[in-house]
DNA sequence: GAGCACTGC
């Protein structure tokens, strides 16, 4: 190890990768070697011949030297696979250790273990295993290499705090920088302290190393060799993008896309495309725009398939996107951020980068979460237009200046500073956090959320007003794999006799798409909406829904007569059996108040109190919420939309777009807010919470 | 009165 002052980028020798692949890739073109033509080699060959392959001693030398190793790995270079069967190889799996490896997506656990488990010919859950929430797929006594979802990882240390049966932590994919992910950063710095075996393994992009370096470096020495850490690029295998910007800057970016597309097709040869809009609304625009052109277009060109592709489609209008179209067509496809990171479609060749994105925000004054269309990072539009060289070379249109892309932020805000603290802090509390301000975060979250969500966290019963947490709730609130105000209804339900129905609404709430977005179909979808409402509200309109689901044997034709979301109430019934699990563990008694729908509204009241709103005389349908008079509207969804609005309501959260809209609401009696959740209403004077709030922080 | 980025436990 040199003592110059710049060993950032580790070189240990000629066959060591060095900065110039960190320069090549800012420049955005990589240019590799011959794509898969693997396929009919050895496993073992075809391993060797993967881009890591070539850094697995630097990686092993550095990983036995360093306690924390950052693998700067670009697409395609099959370190999720390789890395933890190379540690596996020398021994990190030896005397009843694991190799933990996290991901940020469910599905990305189980295909990287499958795929691992098939290239060392083993079965599926024994030395190669997964642990995602609902599916438990290792062994104790045979698994070495564990693939799990970072929320998991966490759930481990809540249960065994320096993660005892590890030798290895490979964070993988840490630059996308969810709460999970932070949150996993800084307890794993804290463990390291702890456990000097321990190793981590970081993988991350670029942009993010250098600080995931200065984060975990414990060295306050200027003498470099003492450094704790040490930054490994690897090189991947993609193939060199054009990037294109536009000349000036466009007035509106669904139309550009549209005539780009256009443009594409009927000037570049053969391969598919790829657009990202913000939102399913710019889809279905742009959608209609191309079928209508395409209506009138020549013969003389190829045919254009164009798909839409969202989260809330139904899962068979997303599986169009991944069917190959014939020869003689193009196909196209208009998505949004969901084809960023979580979804990969094969044949890409022309990607389009409208440079926007729908980001969550959160305002803690008020405390309302609200989607807004913002700017991408330029990590994001490099991530992009990324998605057109994984076939052949491709090109990537961005429809923005080249100035416009130099003003864009380096890396999106972390999740951590633009969203609801409380169930990460309840987390927190639950993992020993004494002081929540003292904690090493990776990226600080902001005061003013940190104590919006412990006065949320105290209004609740979770935390006393010492910040410590509360036994039993509190203990209870955090095990529950619900947001603390979900979980407070549960335990309300176990006071007031009424666990089987708030199970159920726990539950559904938890679904984002109970009813079908079948597009042309909304008619119908509304009609059949209408069938389940109940003049009580949204909640018990969920429990309806649920009640005919089951008693219709849950069978799959009842959902798609009434536009139901078939797999999502599936999992709300997964979701529902692993609560009604936790209640048991905790030995609380699970009864049904048999359809009182006046106690499960009460219930529902002591858990989403604070968000209570009052029917303002001026105005239609508008509402100030009692806290502090901030005005807020019923949105479209909701069943009490088209009645005669009530005057008192609570509702689970706020989706703010052209106005600030309740969704997922109930109606309630004003005497409730006293009798049942005095300790918060009682006391609401602005002078008297804020002296609450010196007490607590 | 008229609307729904994406994950995860």
């Amino acid at each position: 190890m040199s003592s110059s002052n710049k060993p950032r980028f580790w070189k240990p020798g000629t066959s060591a990768p060095g900065e110039d692949i960190v320069e090549e890739r800012k420049s955005e073109t990589v240019v590799t070697s011959s794509y898969n033509s693997n396929a009919s080699l050895p496993i073992l060959q075809q391993r060797e011949r993967l881009p890591i392959y070539k850094y697995r001693n630097n990686i092993l030398y550095c990983v036995e030297k360093f306690q924390t190793t950052i693998i700067i790995g670009e697409t395609g270079s099959g370190k999720s696979t390789q890395l933890p069967q190379y540690l596996l190889e020398i021994g990190y799996g030896k005397h009843g250790y694991m190799i933990a490896v996290t991901q940020p997506r469910r599905v990305a656990c189980v295909s990287l273990a499958n795929r691992v488990a098939d290239e060392r010919g083993s079965m599926i859950g024994r030395e190669i295993g997964y642990r995602i929430r609902f599916d438990d797929c290792w062994d104790e006594n045979e698994t070495k290499i564990k693939f799990l979802t970072d929320g998991m990882l966490i759930r481990e240390i809540m249960n065994d705090p320096i993660l005892r049966q590890y030798s290895v932590i490979v964070l993988d994919e840490a630059h996308e920088r969810s709460i999970q992910t932070d949150m996993a950063l800084g307890l794993m710095k804290k463990i390291l302290k702890k456990r000097k075996d321990l190793r981590i393994i970081i993988s991350s992009a670029t942009l993010d190393a250098q600080m995931f370096f200065d984060f975990f470096n414990t060295n306050e020495t200027e003498d470099k060799s003492k450094d704790t850490v040490v930054i490994m690029p690897v090189e991947g295998r993609s193939f060199p993008v054009d990037i294109h910007y536009l000349v000036d800057p466009c007035q509106n970016y669904v139309k550009e896309t549209v005539n780009t597309i256009l443009k594409i097709h009927k000037t570049e040869p053969p391969g598919d495309i790829l657009a990202f809009l913000t939102g399913a609304d710019e889809i279905e625009f742009a959608l209609t725009e191309l079928i209508e052109a395409t209506r009138d277009m020549s013969s003389k060109y190829q045919k254009m398939k164009v798909l839409p592709m969202h989260a809330s489609l139904p899962a068979g209008h997303q599986l169009k996107v991944f069917q190959k179209t014939p020869h003689d067509t193009r196909k196209v496809v208009l998505a949004t951020n969901i084809a960023e990171a979580s979804i990969t479609i094969n044949g890409i060749v022309y990607v389009i980068d409208c440079g926007f994105v729908k980001m969550m925000a959160y305002n803690p004054e008020a405390a309302i979460s609200s989607l807004v269309i913002t700017k991408v990072s330029q990590a994001s539009a490099v991530q992009r237009s990324g998605r057109a060289g994984r076939v052949r070379a491709g090109k990537a249109y961005r429809l923005y200046t080249e100035s416009d892309f130099e003003k864009l932020p380096a890396s999106q805000t972390p999740e951590m500073q633009r969203c609801d603290l409380s169930p990460a802090i309840l987390q927190m509390k639950a993992l020993g956090i004494v002081n929540l301000v003292k904690f090493d975060y990776i990226a600080k979250p902001p005061a003013q959320n940190m104590l919006q969500a412990v006065e949320l966290l105290y209004a609740l019963g979770a935390l006393n007003n010492k910040c410590q947490l509360v036994e039993p709730d509190g203990v209870r609130l955090a095990e529950m794999p619900l947001h603390p105000t979900f979980g407070k209804m549960l335990l309300a339900a176990v006071e007031m006799g009424c666990t089987e129905e708030m199970l159920t609404i726990a539950a559904m709430t938890q679904i984002q798409n109970v009813f079908l977005n079948v597009p042309n179909e909304k008619h119908k979808v509304e009609k059949a909406k209408r069938l389940f409402s109940a003049v009580e509200g949204d909640h018990l309109t969920l429990l309806n829904i649920f009640i005919a689901f089951d008693e219709n044997n849950r069978s799959q034709k009842f959902c798609r007569q009434y536009y139901l979301n078939y797999k999502g109430l599936l999992r709300a019934l997964s979701i529902r059996q692993q609560l009604r699990n936790v209640l048991t563990k905790f030995k609380l008694p699970i009864e049904s108040c048999n359809g009182n729908g006046r106690t499960v509204r009460q219930c529902i009241t002591k858990g989403i109190f604070v968000n209570a709103a009052k029917l303002h005389h001026t105005g239609i349908g508008v509402y100030k919420t009692v806290k502090d008079g901030h005005e807020l509207h019923i949105h479209p969804t909701s069943v009490l939309y088209r009645e005669v609005p009530p005057q008192w309501v609570v509702f689970n959260e706020v989706v703010k777009t052209n106005k600030e809209y309740m969704q997922d609401i109930t109606v309630i009696e004003p005497e409730w807010l006293h009798t049942l959740t005095s300790h918060y209403y009682q006391f609401g004077t602005n002078r008297e919470i804020s002296e609450k709030r010196a007490k607590i922080c």
